[in-house]
DNA sequence: CCTACCGATCGGTAGG
DNA sequence: CCTACCGATCGGTAGG
């Protein structure tokens, strides 16, 4: 009874992971419905059997993506030092996971343009991820673990906007790049006291 | 005698500029010669009588922003502080017109891609941007101005990285990112001076 | 520099 | 979920 429909979710899903792929490769608007389709192994008309548009797939594919993080920030810390150590390990993450990383510059750039359908999507995530370090930062700022005179939410919006830039630096020329070694010593130089003890 | 060149001279100006201004609000990619065109006075033929491909157009806009940075690095200053300032006030150039840093931002993400046609040009901006500012940083080591420990090429590479990040985000949501703060308070924390007396 | 055209590709729909 | 199709758009070419 459930065979159908167990057989229509797994379907979906093979869907989203190869647009989440062709995105990584190609961007959103550079790829097409055919050849997604094509890597899930069927038409581009039964692609839009499941998805009634191509933006429709997108949306799927950002939505995965929040429930993946949101799964992962069970891990969530308490705000201070543990927090920056997470982000950090979650580069470290990104880099053996190249197809996140291209996914996700990608989309960024396109995503700029107010129209894109991506746009709201990536002003939020900008906004959560400053929030979220910006709270480590002021809790570090109390217990004097930051270093004086160092605006909490300007030191957050550095450290995002870091982490982005190195991400399509390091995708542009893999070899050239110390993703981590270049957050460590940026969060380092914000602090007081060891971020790696 | 020289009409019919400098028209031609002149014409081609007008079709780079059209190019510059429509990258900028779609990518390459996602850039039609006959949009191009239009915006230039011509039919899409007409400028493939000036540039026989649309890569050559692509050539051509890269090309003037070369000539453009050459001529304002006239203004190069030896390696050290001076450099930093120059850099931070580039950025302070650049919130001033956006269409300069639209056009950068997304090439650099499309030209991830090996087989994109401006991934050498930006393979080769990031080296001879981290090289210009690692020699800054390097000079400041021996004079004392840079903080002990600090690896002066990690630094040029967050610099630089972060320099990009912060346009993506500040391209998205404007109102809500200070890029010139952030690469103060960033070059600031790794200087044993002050960086704006 | 234009008109007119080509083959290819695109997202989406009809109808089953 | 497929076959078959649509109108729109693309980069590029022929021929002037």
């Amino acid at each position: 009874m459930t065979g159908g429909y167990q057989k229509g979710r797994i379907r979906r899903d093979d869907l989203v992971s190869a647009a989440a792929k062709v995105y990584g490769e190609a961007g959103y608007h550079a790829s097409s419905l055919r050849e997604i389709a094509k890597r899930a192994g069927i038409t581009h008309a039964g692609l839009l059997y499941h998805f009634p548009t191509k933006e429709a797939l997108l949306a799927a594919v950002l939505e995965r993506r929040d429930a993946e993080d949101a799964a992962r920030e069970q891990l969530a810390a308490p705000p201070g030092l543990e927090v920056l150590r997470r982000f950090v390990a979650l580069a470290e993450h990104n880099v053996r996971h190249r197809g996140i990383v291209d996914l996700y510059s990608r989309l960024a750039a396109e995503a700029i343009s107010e129209d894109h359908p991506a746009h709201a999507y990536f002003a939020r995530h900008y906004r959560e991820a400053r929030e979220a370090i910006a709270d480590s930062f002021h809790a570090l700022a109390e217990t004097g673990e930051l270093r004086p005179g160092i605006d909490p939410d300007l030191a957050a919006l550095t450290f995002i906007a870091l982490m982005d830039g190195l991400q399509v630096q390091w995708l542009t020329t893999p070899t050239q790049v110390d993703v981590v070694g270049s957050l460590r010593l940026s969060l380092q130089t914000l602090l007081t006291v060891p971020l790696f003890p």
